[in-house]
DNA sequence: CTGTTAATGATAATCGTTTCTATTATCAGT
DNA sequence: ACTGATAATAGAAACGATTATCATTAACAG
């Protein structure tokens, strides 16, 4: 394995810093969704040193280099989520404990495609998101 | 036509006023998604005395008696419509001017309750929003 | 080592939304 | 019509999530 100083558009280049991995590590050890505040708080709770400042961008980074997934809860607030599969698949989370299960949807991407190609519009692009209660935390409603 | 005072649980009424029905011409007359702002804005351009409070008092009011539906924008911003099928469905909506057509999904309400039953979850509410640029800005790309 | 400069992080600002609360206005009962 | 009880209003302030500012720190190429 090798630490690698990536090439940026203008000469510049990017740094490793203990940040950046302690982000990265939170994130492939928690094992659900979590906001930018939970895993800045599991940070700080570890005894890292990161500002809050710091957990938000380096999730917008790595969100956008696809390497973790960033949904909505009901009340609009980001979650994130390193996944196992870098293909696209949507998720079903635990409105409880923000575990989550990555789940496949061909047929909603079809649909989509069909249903936006009929209407005549360009660019589309699809949010599909499933919030319910884990078997878990299923047992506590009735 | 009987301007009507509703009955609510404990013998309490709800009074008519001028800004509920100002909310809910609003939406009426909006061809498109808009924002709560948005519609308090345009309230007020037209003359009505309306509180940005009491907007999204209404709004939140007619969304929970699914008179008007509510979607949550890329940045998770609230945007609601009122819309021609009370019945279940999702919507198509442009991002640049908020103009939305509402499309049925029957394979995406199958295809969550197969998915949500396979992985053991219950109380499974699915969010499916399609965001594009609509016919008419379309153009405007290349 | 050292200088350059990307990265950090505390603070402040912003944005959408909700709460607080004193005031206003609706409407049922006269 | 009048009036009293109280639902509804609206501005201000509070709020939580996110972003911008900017002085300070620390990677890392040489």
């Amino acid at each position: 394995m090798r630490s690698v100083t990536v090439d940026h558009p203008r000469g510049t280049r990017v740094r490793g810093t203990k940040q950046a991995s302690a982000v990265a590590a939170a994130l492939a050890s928690l094992p659900g969704f979590r906001s930018a505040q939970e895993i800045h708080a599991e940070l700080r709770r570890q005894g890292e040193t990161v500002g809050l400042t710091t957990v938000y961008r380096h999730l917008q980074v790595l969100s956008e280099q696809g390497v973790i997934d960033t949904i909505r809860d009901p009340s609009g607030e980001a979650l994130y989520r390193q996944c196992g599969s870098t293909a696209h698949h949507h998720h079903l989370t635990c409105r409880e404990c923000g575990r989550s299960v990555e789940v496949e949807g061909r047929v909603v991407e079809q649909w989509a495609e069909r249903v936006a190609a009929e209407a005549g519009f360009t660019a589309v692009n699809h949010t599909v998101e499933l919030f319910g209660l884990c078997p878990d935390h299923s047992a506590a409603r009735n």
